[in-house]
RNA sequence: GGGCCCGUGGUCUAGUGGCUAUGACGUCGCUCUCACACAGCGGAGGUCUCCAGUUCGAAUCUGGACGGGCCCACCA
C-alpha cells in the first residue's frame, strides 16, 4: 500500500484514536502475570478545559507509559477527576450565574454535580486528543460514591487512630465570598496603606505603637516587645491601656518582634495576621473578635458595631485625633494577603476545625522522601524543604459546599463526637440519620449534624488508592500497590505528592509509588508564567488546531524533565515538520519495499552493515534514556539519527541500488531488507512520543507482515550486539566524511551536486578501509572513476583522509 | 530571610574534566538531484555571565559575585 502525497495529520489523529478505543489496546488485563507499571497522574480539577500546561505534563506521563507498555509490561494507567471543593464551586458559579452562599447547600450540590459530570465529558475528550493512552475502564472521579466511601473510611481508620481531632482554630476567612479559604487561595497584593502611631498608656506615660488596623483595637489583647530590646525592658509584667477602649492589655515579650519596625512595639489583636494567630495559641490570649462573618464590625464594638472594615477604620482614627491619642501618619506601601479570586483582604475568624495529627511523624516523611526515587533527583531537596518546615497539623475540614461530607454528628448538649459506621458509607450527615438516637456520653437526644466537608487534598491525596481500589477489592489492590510512578509537577509537591504520601503511611505503613517524576511548568515565550491577567494565556485547542498532537507531543518531549517549557511557536513548526520528513521518508522507503518479500539476504551490502550496526547505537540510548524518564534524550537521539544518518546519508547511498533495473539483484535486496528493518524500529522508537504517525504508518504497510494489532503493543526493538560491525562501521563513517568533503567542495564553487567527477584519487591507506563502499561513494558523488594513490589537495578533517578531485571538463 | 534550580552563537538548546563546543530556529550563498523547496548542500555567527581557585588541562569541579526562576517564611 502506498502512502498518500500528503500526511492530513488531524484525519489520521482522530481515526487512531478511535481505533485505539475500539480494539481496547489500552486495556488493564487484571489475571496478567507480566510484570505491572502503574502510573498515578495528578487528576485535573474541573475548570472547564484543559490548560496547556495539563497538555505538556500528561504528554510526558504518557510517553513513559507508551514506551513500558511496548517494552512488555501489563499497563494500569487509570484517569480521574477531582471535581471537590472549590475549583469546581467556581466554575459552577462562573458557569450559571449563581452563588453559593445565596442557594440551598443541597441544591447547589445537585447542580455541581451535573455540571462537572458534563465538564467532564468535554475535557476527557481534549485530554484523549492529544493522544493519551488511559484505560477508561479505570477513571475515577473523586466526588463518586465509592470515593466518597473510600474518603470517609479513611477518616474513620484515622480518627480510630487517634490521629483524628477537632479544636477550635482560626482560619482565613473571605468576608467577601463568605466562605472559609486555604492559603493556598491566597495572593499577595500590595496595597498603600498607612502607618498610624498612636498612644498606648503605661501608667501616666505615653506608649507609642505603629498599626496599620486600628479598627482591630477592641480586638487587641496584648503587646508585645522584643526581649532584647533595651528600651522596653522595664515595661516588663506591666499592663498597657487600650486607646478608646475600656481596658487595659498584658504587655508581653516575644523574639518574633522586628525591633526596627515602627516603635519595636506591636499590639496583638484577635485576629490582624498570622502572627497573632500564632501568639494568641502560644501566649494563651483570650479571645476578642472584632468582625464578624460578613466583614462588619462585631456588637462588641460598642459603638462602631455594624460598620464595615473601612469605615471603622476612618471612624477610629477621627476619634484618636479628637482625643489626641494620634501622634503621627506615615503612608507606606506594603503587602497583604488577599483572597486570589475577589481580591479581597482576608480576616482570622475562629470555628472548630478537623486535624490530623501528624507532626510526630515528621522524621518518618523525611525517610519515605529519602526512599523515594526522584527523578530529576534534587526534587527531593523540595520535598524535605516542606516537610521540615512544618509547623501544624493538617487541617482537613472546610466550611464548603460541593465535597465529601465530614461522617460525623454531635451532641448538642455535651459536644460529643458520634462517628458513623463504616457499613453505611457514603454517608452525608445532613440528609441521612446518625448510627445512634441518643448521646453514648450524656444520653441526649439531640444530636446536631456536621456541616464542613473535606478539604479536597483529604480525598485527592487517595489517588493510588481509588484507582487500585483500597478496601474494596484486596486482591487487585496487592497487586497494583505500591504504585511504580507518580507524575506530577514541582508546584504540587508539597501538596498532593507529601499528603499522598501521609495518608499511604498512615493506612498502609507504605512508600505509594516507587519513582516520581516531576515535571516543569510551561512559560510564555518569554519565560513568564501565564496568566489571565497578563493575557499570555496559550490554548491548547488552538495549538491543536494551527498544528496537531504530535507536534504538541514532539513539543512536550523536548523539555528536559523537571525543567521548565517556554511556548515557542517556531518549536511547534518543527515538530510539524519532523511529521513531513518521517512521512516522506517512510513514502520513499516503502514505495522500495513494495515486491520486497521479506526474510535477511545471506550477504549484506557493506553499506547496510553500516547503517545496522549503527543502529544499535541509537536502539540503546533511546532504551537507556526511556528507563530514566529522559524523554527528550529519547527523542533527541532518534530525531538526530533518523533525520541526518538515516534520511541524509542511508537513503542518499542506497539509492542507485534501489534504482537497479534487476529488481531480485542481491544488492537491491540488501538495501530492501535494510530500510524495512530499520524503519519499522524507528518508528517503534518514536511511537510513545508521535503515536499517530508512528501508528498510521505502521498500519498503511508493516500490519501486515509484522502481525501486532498495533504499533503501541509491538515490542520495543533491542540491542543486539551480533549486529554491531566494527569494519562496517569505520568504512561507512569514512564514505560518510569524503561524500561531505565532496559536497562542500561542489558547493563552494557553486556546483551542482550532481556534477560529475572524472577521477578520485584517494590516499592509498584507506583503501582496505572502505573496500566494497567504492560504488556507492562513486554514486553517491556522481564520480567516474576511483582511485588509490598519493593524491595531495584535500583532506579530511576527521580521518585525515586526503583526496584530488579531477572534475570532468566543461563542468 | 531559608531552600532548590538555572545562566552556552540573535533566540532556544545538548554537553558535567581532554582533540578545532551539539543541534534547532533565524540569517547568507548555492542546488527545483527521480521521498521531501515544510527539502538538500555549504557558509557566517560563541572571550560557554563574571572573578578567584583546584588541575598538565575547566563550559564541565570548588568558593565567591552578579542576573533569572520556583517553593517556603515574613509582610505590626
Amino acid at each position: 500500500m502506498e502512502l498518500d502525497k500528503h500526511y492530513d495529520a488531524k484525519a489520521s489523529e482522530k481515526k487512531w484514536q478511535d481505533f485505539w478505543l475500539k480494539e481496547k489496546i489500552y486495556a488493564f488485563n487484571p489475571a496478567t502475570r507480566k510484570k505491572i507499571f502503574s502510573l498515578d497522574t495528578p487528576p485535573p480539577t474541573v475548570s472547564g478545559s484543559m490548560h496547556i500546561g495539563h497538555a505538556v505534563a500528561y504528554s510526558q506521563a504518557d510517553f513513559i507509559m507508551r514506551y513500558r507498555r511496548m517494552v512488555g509490561d501489563e499497563i494500569f494507567y487509570p484517569f480521574g477527576f477531582d471535581d471537590n471543593g472549590l475549583p469546581s464551586e467556581r466554575y459552577v458559579e462562573k458557569k450559571c450565574g449563581v452563588k453559593a452562599t445565596k442557594m440551598k447547600r443541597d441544591e447547589f450540590r445537585k447542580l455541581c454535580m451535573e455540571q462537572t459530570a458534563e465538564a467532564e465529558e468535554n475535557m476527557l475528550k481534549q485530554f484523549l486528543s492529544i493522544g493519551l493512552s488511559p484505560d477508561l475502564q479505570l477513571r475515577y472521579r473523586t466526588i463518586d460514591k465509592r470515593v466518597q466511601r473510600m474518603s470517609q473510611l479513611s477518616f474513620i481508620e484515622i480518627h480510630e487512630m487517634g490521629r483524628g481531632y477537632r479544636k477550635e482554630a482560626p482560619i482565613i476567612w473571605c468576608p467577601e465570598c463568605q466562605t472559609a479559604i486555604a492559603q493556598v487561595e491566597l495572593k499577595d497584593k500590595q496595597f498603600s496603606s498607612m502607618f498610624n502611631d498612636i498612644v498606648f498608656k503605661v501608667g501616666s506615660s505615653n506608649l507609642i505603637i505603629s498599626t496599620t488596623r486600628p479598627e482591630l483595637l477592641p480586638s487587641c489583647v496584648a503587646v508585645f516587645y522584643n526581649p532584647a530590646d533595651e528600651r522596653y525592658q522595664q515595661l516588663k509584667g506591666k499592663e498597657a491601656k487600650v486607646p478608646l477602649m475600656d481596658f487595659k492589655v498584658p504587655i508581653l515579650e516575644d523574639a518574633k518582634v522586628d525591633m526596627t519596625k515602627g516603635t519595636g512595639i506591636v499590639m496583638c489583636c484577635t485576629f490582624g495576621d498570622q502572627t497573632d494567630v500564632e501568639w494568641y495559641g502560644k501566649h494563651k490570649l483570650p479571645l476578642k473578635m472584632s468582625i464578624t462573618k460578613d466583614g462588619k464590625m462585631a456588637e462588641s464594638t460598642g459603638k462602631y458595631a455594624g460598620l464595615t472594615i473601612k469605615e471603622a477604620r476612618t471612624a477610629i482614627i477621627e476619634d484618636l485625633k479628637a482625643s489626641g491619642l494620634l501622634k503621627d501618619q506615615n503612608p507606606l506601601s506594603h503587602f497583604v494577603n488577599v483572597h486570589e479570586r475577589c481580591g479581597t483582604e482576608v480576616e482570622f475568624i475562629v470555628s472548630k476545625q478537623w486535624f490530623v495529627k501528624y507532626l510526630d511523624l515528621v522524621d518518618k516523611f523525611v525517610e519515605m522522601g529519602n526512599k523515594l526515587k526522584w527523578y530529576p533527583d534534587h526534587m527531593k531537596a523540595r520535598y524535605e524543604n516542606w516537610v521540615k518546615g512544618l509547623r501544624w497539623d493538617w487541617c482537613i475540614s472546610r466550611q464548603r459546599y460541593f465535597g465529601v461530607p465530614i461522617p460525623v454528628w454531635y451532641c448538642a448538649k455535651c459536644d460529643a463526637e458520634i462517628i458513623a459506621s463504616k457499613d453505611k458509607l457514603p454517608i452525608d450527615p445532613l440528609v441521612d440519620k446518625p448510627p445512634v438516637k441518643q448521646c453514648p456520653k450524656c444520653g441526649s437526644t439531640e444530636i446536631v449534624p456536621e456541616k464542613d466537608v473535606m478539604d479536597t487534598w483529604a480525598t485527592s491525596s487517595l489517588t493510588p488508592f481509588i484507582a487500585a481500589k483500597w478496601r474494596e477489592d484486596e486482591k487487585l489492590f496487592d497487586k497494583i500497590f505500591p504504585f511504580s510512578l507518580r507524575s506530577n509537577g514541582h508546584d504540587i509537591i508539597s501538596f498532593w505528592l507529601f499528603n499522598t504520601i501521609v495518608k499511604s503511611w498512615l493506612h498502609e505503613k507504605k512508600l505509594p509509588w516507587k519513582d516520581a517524576m516531576i515535571n516543569g511548568f510551561v512559560l510564555d515565550p518569554h519565560g513568564e508564567k501565564m496568566s489571565k491577567s497578563k493575557g499570555n494565556i496559550i490554548l491548547p485547542e488552538n495549538v491543536l488546531n494551527q498544528f496537531c498532537a504530535d507536534a504538541l507531543r514532539f513539543w512536550s518531549a523536548s523539555s528536559k524533565l523537571g525543567e521548565d517549557l517556554a511556548y515557542q511557536e517556531k518549536d511547534l513548526v518543527t515538530g510539524m515538520k519532523f511529521l513531513t520528513k518521517l512521512w516522506n521518508a517512510s513514502r520513499f522507503a516503502l514505495m522500495h519495499l513494495e515486491d520486497f518479500k521479506g526474510g535477511k539476504p545471506r550477504k549484506m551490502h557493506p553499506v547496510d552493515l553500516w547503517m545496522i550496526s549503527k543502529f544499535q547505537d541509537v536502539i540503546k540510548e533511546s532504551t537507556a534514556a526511556f528507563e530514566d524518564y529522559e524523554f527528550s534524550k529519547a527523542k533527541q537521539v532518534v530525531e538526530n539519527f533518523f533525520w541526518h544518518t538515516f534520511c541524509d546519508n542511508y537513503l542518499e547511498m542506497i539509492k542507485a541500488r534501489l534504482y537497479l533495473e534487476d529488481k531480485a539483484n542481491p544488492e537491491r535486496v540488501s538495501a530492501q531488507y535494510t530500510i524495512y528493518y530499520v524503519l519499522l524500529n524507528i518508528l517503534k522508537l518514536i511511537a510513545p512520543l508521535l503515536p499517530h504517525i508512528a501508528e498510521d504508518i505502521y498500519q498503511s504497510f508493516y500490519a501486515k507482515s509484522e502481525n501486532d494489532k498495533s504499533i503501541h503493543i509491538a515490542s520495543w526493538p533491542i540491542y543486539n550486539a551480533e549486529l554491531k560491525d566494527a569494519a562496517a562501521q569505520k568504512g561507512g563513517d569514512l564514505v560518510v566524511d569524503m561524500v561531505t568533503r565532496i559536497r562542500k567542495f561542489k558547493s563552494m564553487r557553486d556546483m551542482s551536486l550532481k556534477a560529475g567527477i572524472d577521477v578520485l584519487t584517494i590516499e592509498k591507506k584507506f583503501e582496505k578501509a572502505i573496500e566494497g563502499f567504492e560504488d556507492t561513494l562513486r554514486a553517491t558523488t556522481a564520480t567516474s572513476r576511483i582511485v588509490f594513490g598519493s593524491p595531495m589537495e584535500l583532506s579530511t578533517e576527521e580521518f585525515g583522509v586526503k583526496m584530488d578531485i579531477a572534475l570532468h571538463e566543461g563542468v
